[in-house]
DNA sequence: TAGATGACTCACA
DNA sequence: ATGTGAGCCATCT
């Protein structure tokens, strides 16, 4: 069947993700079942500005930036959020050998 | 319908 | 560390 990709199944995950624990979005690609999603995850999100609900400050790319176009509060705000989690950024980036997370539950 | 864009990732120089 | 090229996807123009 055409298993698209599913915007619902995203917030899902991104509501899923354990305190104090970031994922990447090819993370998150390879749940939804195609690791080519990244892009399009990333995108969702872009479209999707729905940070007042879903926690989208904690995707973070491959190497652990965070997003330069943060759709709202900004860098600064994204940082304090992760913060507020006791992850600790470092220039604007997390450390995913301590807070990336494989897989959870 | 086709082309360009993007909050991506990976490999290589 | 920084930059370029190639790859796949969804959305916009």
């Amino acid at each position: 069947m055409n298993s698209s990709f599913d915007k619902e199944k995203l917030y899902n995950l991104l509501t899923r993700i354990p305190k104090g624990r970031v994922v990447t979005y090819g993370q998150l690609a390879r749940m939804l079942g195609n690791k080519f999603w990244a892009q399009s995850v990333g995108n969702a999100l872009h479209t999707n500005p729905d940070g007042e609900k879903y926690p989208c400050y904690k995707v973070v790319n491959s190497k652990g930036k965070l997003s330069t176009a943060y759709a709202f509060g900004g860098l600064d705000e994204q940082r304090r959020r992760l913060e507020a989690e006791e992850i600790v950024v470092v220039e604007g980036k997390v450390d995913l050998k301590r807070y990336g997370c494989e897989v959870w539950e």
